[in-house]
DNA sequence: GTCTATACACTGATAGAC
DNA sequence: GTCTATCAGTGTATAGAC
């Protein structure tokens, strides 16, 4: 059996490598599904034969694995807007503002996670029942902190979570309708800005956070 | 060319045989997306052979076609609720609660819509740019009015459309992720109950519509 | 109308030369 | 490490018997 061989330093050229790769297959799995996608269109947007592609990963399966890994990772990441929050202002704000950016600057990436969750999750479900549970158990807590001190409305914390994925996904998910909807071009910056602020005006005002 | 027989009574055969196709390719195209569902997956959920489903509709698309015209009119239909309404908190509400209705009960027609658009909408893109456009123009419209006429907050009404599709369709086309979340459990009737009660109370506040 | 058998294209994956 | 050639399997779609 052959043993990659480590490296004291980083194969660079391979990190290279595989990000060109990654980057290819985020997009063609978001576009066209990973039952649509093929390992020929990878390869083709990504500027290399096909068996290249196979060289660095071995299936499709692990290549899908991989983009996911990606975005989840990422998706985790906006939490950090959430966490040390002083109060629901602040933190839902904060997190509001995040998810924004994420469905603004990786759609292709959160268009996958959809993709894969709306399939009943055959890659990731791991995933969810673990890393996902947490994080969300977390997050509800917290929020019923700031209702016990009486900061916010006494809402039910897991479907103001829902809503607030929900809402902020929906520009990059459903971003092809969004823009058939703006006369066909994609948003521009003061639109984006415009969309966060009616995000967060209506949910703060909503769950009854003086702004 | 051969051309279909018109019976004067409808052909009630052939009518509930496609009925019945539908249904199958409905949940298959839902759950493994069109690029991954096949038309042998589809003749065995409906109990078929496979030629017998290229009798009824002849290719593959067709068939998807007729599955995204489906679900695209009972969406349409979810307007009803929407119309003839006095004001927000009864157009909005029951506009809401038409939504959620359809999120539980057509959770893969939801989601083959989802899919179909979140891809950039290859095949039902005309349905976007014609009745999407003139749909959403016609109730932006009617919300603007509700705001002149000082019946609710000055919000974007097409912001405000956007969070009202994601937060409810989010049930059905993250149905797979809320159940994870509910411990693997579907939502109990009574959950049902509170997630529409909650999306409701937090739209309607955040917009500023008395209740 | 229905089904079996099959044509034909394309898929993911690999072997082996360089 | 990279690429060409190729394989085995599966996909959509159809021809033709019943």
């Amino acid at each position: 059996m052959n043993v990659e061989p480590i490296p004291l330093r980083p194969n660079t050229k391979r990190q290279e490598n595989e990000r060109i790769i990654l980057k290819a297959a985020e997009k063609v799995f978001a576009e066209a599904g990973y039952g649509g996608a093929t390992m020929q269109l990878i390869a083709d947007v990504a500027g290399r034969p096909k068996a290249n592609i196979h060289y660095y990963f071995q299936t499709k399966e692990q290549l899908y694995r991989r983009v996911v890994d990606r975005i989840f990772k990422i998706w985790l990441q906006a939490a950090d807007a959430f966490d040390g929050a002083k109060g629901p202002a602040e933190g839902i704000g904060a997190y509001i503002d995040a998810k924004m950016e994420i469905s603004r600057k990786h759609p292709h990436g959160s268009k996958v996670w959809a993709s894969e969750v709306m399939h009943g999750a055959p890659i990731i479900q791991d995933y969810l029942e673990v890393k996902l549970v947490e994080w969300t158990k977390d997050r509800a807590e917290a929020i019923q902190n700031w209702i016990d001190q009486g900061l916010m409305d006494p809402i039910s914390p897991r479907h103001l979570l829902y809503m607030l994925w929900a809402t902020t996904q929906h520009y990059a998910d459903f971003g092809h309708q969004v823009e058939t909807l703006n006369g066909g071009a994609p948003l521009t910056d003061a639109q984006w800005q415009e969309a966060k602020a009616s995000v967060k005006m209506i949910v703060l005002k909503g769950i009854g956070v003086p702004r």
